[in-house]
DNA sequence: ATATTGTATTACTATGTAATGATATAACGA
DNA sequence: TCGTTATATCATTACATAGTAATACAATAT
């Protein structure tokens, strides 16, 4: 078993990925750096709220910060995220279609193979 | 931007592995099933304990679980979960490789390159 | 039937944190 | 300098959840 300071890192930085607003900030600038006001308008969160997901983001190392004149920038500084999330969308997927296929089966055992519902 | 529900998903799949104890369990069982008391001594942790994570772990499909006599075993229902793991370990291994370059040059600019620290 | 063992559930406390309005700070223009 | 705009921080509220002791439940043995 890895260690306990190990894990904990592993699970600090799944804490960083478990919330739907520091997704969507994430996938705001998968794209290319955009500023606060941008990311503000793209995701919908309040200006409060994005600072706060982006300190926490920037501190945990998924993105970097570029302050240009009045406005800051901030880019992604850490692609391998959409890595993982694309493993875990495949995850998703292949449980979908297990129970997909579970709810054909079980539809199977009440009406028979011979009548297959449309 | 993919959709809120998307992400709303990815994000409580992280959530699910956001969690040290959680870890702990899943790695206790990555070499083969284990009933509950098992992994209750392999993670040090109480037994409602290890009982509600197990649960989280269930409905979360990440962990199948496999009643056996008198004892409860858990089986991993989804190996993929440490192939997250590895990509952030990579992550965190970089960065701190990164952090250590920058004390370096740190200490250089202290000392000067002539002179370097043992 | 009853006791024993292993697991699940409940009730509770303590802690963490997301969202938000208000305020502070910084950069630039008039 | 003063005002404006963009961002950061603070204070507060509301809610989620990890850990735990007590209890309930299930399977087996005596």
């Amino acid at each position: 078993m890895p260690t306990t300071a190990l894990l904990s890192h592993v699970a600090e930085y799944f804490k960083v990925l478990s919330e739907l607003s520091r997704l969507q900030v994430l996938c705001a600038i998968k794209d290319g750096p955009k500023n606060v006001s941008e990311i503000m308008a793209e995701t919908g969160l309040g200006q409060a709220n994005v600072s706060k997901h982006l300190k926490i983001l920037a501190q945990a190392g998924l993105i970097s910060r570029h302050p240009q004149g009045v406005s800051v920038y901030y880019a992604l500084a850490d692609p391998m995220i959409f890595d993982l999330c694309t493993l875990v969308c495949q995850s998703l997927e292949q449980r979908l279609q297990r129970q997909s296929q579970q709810l054909g089966a079980l539809q199977n055992s009440f009406f028979g193979e011979s009548q297959k519902p449309v």
